[in-house]
RNA sequence: GGUCUCAUGGCCGAGUGGCUAGGCAGAGGUCUGCAAAACCUCCUACAGCGGUUCGAAUCCGCUUGAGACCUCCA
């Protein structure tokens, strides 16, 4: 492989070369979300960080399976595990068929992710369309005696589990601690440790979501999914788990329990963990109610927000700070990156027209490397943006004649951008609201204006200004002719 | 309370021993009939205290502050 990309797993807290099980190809699963609301900016790093890892892999040359589930079934509202399902609950508050609010949350997700360019994964599978699969792994725990049943339902024995492995390994916990610290919850005589959790849950008589099942009609416990459908498409060893960090414990710890004690060995060989999107330096969160979600964002309908911003505004705003960093969310620092991602763009317009030169000034070869470099170094994205506005000040000097370029160096650099901007990073220039008709319309008015102006009749000429501002049409003067914009 | 993480210029954020990113804002300038836009230049920071070192934002210790997880959360 032409690029040694190093990675940092949570499992070993250190950054390690990545080598792929069975090279060229790639598994990677990815944790998505619970469909029972609007996606918030929370949910886009996540979606944005492993889009951009996904892309980068499939750049340099991987052949890569995507899996990102969809859970909608399984994950309880409080109270251990007592609690009512998530889903059910929407349901019942919005009289709609719990499949009918997972359909209509997935929809919205999808739009979303589209919005944010966001590609599709490989595989998107639904925990309700692998009950089996989950049942089937539960079985293979209780036969290796890590689970026992309680009127009905399934649990982990933890306790017993932690003599042969490791448990808390991840999360760098240990079970006495755990012991130790653990709450006492109300109704948690079903369980032998309080920190055991559900492989399978009885439902009550009023939980409408339920599937049978050897122990009784219920549901799987939150962490099944996950092992059983990465098993199911990625094999039971594959090379990256990804998601937040605050799924690390207890999801992440359960699922490589899971595998343990299912398999006889662990499955994933990367953890890989994005951070958390803060607000007023809190975590950005459902619990906390403190959340904006892309709905809001896309229109500026949140009283938190000074206007709308685009969803390219926001993934630039993502992929400008490390993924394994806390981002702080403000109205000035998403204007900050609204404005540079604009500046981004327009250089790329610039680049198209550049005249070649006999030499060149600047050494674009090192500049596309410092960006492969920066990628390998455990997709250090704010570098390779910070490299790229080397290279937009490089352009926009070639275009003042401050320097020059060779055409093979132009084409050198058209190609890093192209693929570093567009193909890697994933961002698109913003729909212009611009059509043939308005354009060449505009186009003459400007025309007019420049006859005004030639005229010396700077009184029309500004009037047509002003009107054209009134209706959002803002009008660029430059040495090369005038440019319009939609405000 | 336990475990862990972080503290960088007005703001957002890279950087993990010497070469001191980048964006936004601000200042000056170029261009322009004017304005806007655009472009150029400038602005040299690393919580505090102590230690290691020829040399520390970067390593170690302490102090202060913030956060995450320990219950569902991306």
């Amino acid at each position: 492989m032409q690029h040694q990309v190093t990675v940092f797993n949570t499992l070993s807290r250190k950054k390690e070369i990545f080598k792929p099980l069975h090279p060229p190809f790639v598994g990677m699963y990815v944790c998505g979300p619970t469909v029972y609301g609007d996606a918030h900016l929370g949910h886009a790093r996540p979606a944005i960080t492993f889009d951009m890892i996904f892309r980068y892999f499939r750049h340099i040359g991987f052949k890569v399976r995507y899996v990102r589930n969809i859970t909608d079934v399984g994950h309880l509202e409080n109270d251990a595990d007592e609690g009512e399902d998530k889903i059910a609950k929407k349901a019942r508050l919005e009289q709609l068929e719990p499949m009918e609010v997972v359909q209509y949350y997935t929809d919205s997700y999808h739009k979303n992710m589209d919005q944010l360019n966001v590609l599709r994964p490989s595989i998107e599978p639904r925990a309700s369309g692998h009950i089996i699969e989950q049942i089937e792994m539960i079985k293979k725990i209780i036969d290796a005696g890590f689970a026992y049943e309680t009127n009905g339902s399934i649990y982990f024995d933890i306790e017993k589990y932690n003599k042969s492995y490791n448990y808390g390994k991840l999360s760098g916990r240990v079970l006495e601690d755990l012991l130790s610290n653990t709450r006492v919850l109300e109704g948690q005589d079903e369980k032998q440790n309080p920190f055991d959790f559900a492989l399978w849950k009885k439902a009550e008589p009023e939980h409408i979501m339920r599937w049978p099942s050897p122990w009784s009609d219920g549901f799987p416990g939150w962490h099944m999914e996950c092992s059983a459908m990465g098993t199911k498409y990625l094999g039971e060893t594959f090379d990256i788990h990804g998601g937040g960090m605050d799924l690390l414990f207890p999801h992440h710890e359960a699922e490589i329990a899971q595998s343990n004690a299912a398999l006889g060995h662990e499955s994933v060989r990367y953890w890989l963990h994005n951070n958390m999107i803060t607000i007023n330096g809190q975590k950005m969160g459902k619990s906390l109610n403190n959340f904006i979600t892309l709905n809001e964002f896309f229109s500026g309908s949140h009283p938190l927000l000074e206007k709308a911003y685009s969803s390219m505004a926001i993934r630039f705003f993502i992929l400008q700070a490390h993924y394994r960093s806390t981002l702080d969310f403000s109205n000035e620092a998403l204007q900050a990156a609204e404005k540079g991602l604009k500046r981004l763009f327009a250089s790329m317009q610039t680049l198209k027209n550049l005249k070649p030169g006999k030499t060149s000034d600047s050494d674009v070869k090192m500049l596309r490397q410092s960006c492969y470099d920066a990628m390998n170094d455990d997709f250090n994205s704010p570098v390779v943006i910070a490299q790229l506005f080397e290279g937009v000040r490089i352009i926009n000097s070639v275009h003042d004649g401050h320097e020059s370029l060779t055409a093979n160096d132009l084409e050198l650099l058209t190609l890093t951008f192209n693929e570093f901007i567009t193909d890697i990073l994933g961002l698109l220039p913003e729909e212009t609201g611009k059509d043939d008709i308005v354009d060449n319309l505009v186009k003459t008015i400007i025309a007019l204006r420049q006859q005004a102006r030639k005229n010396k009749d700077f009184k029309t000429s500004d009037l047509i200004r002003d009107e054209l501002k009134k209706i959002g049409i803002a009008l660029k003067d430059s040495k090369e002719g005038t440019s319009w914009e939609m405000l």
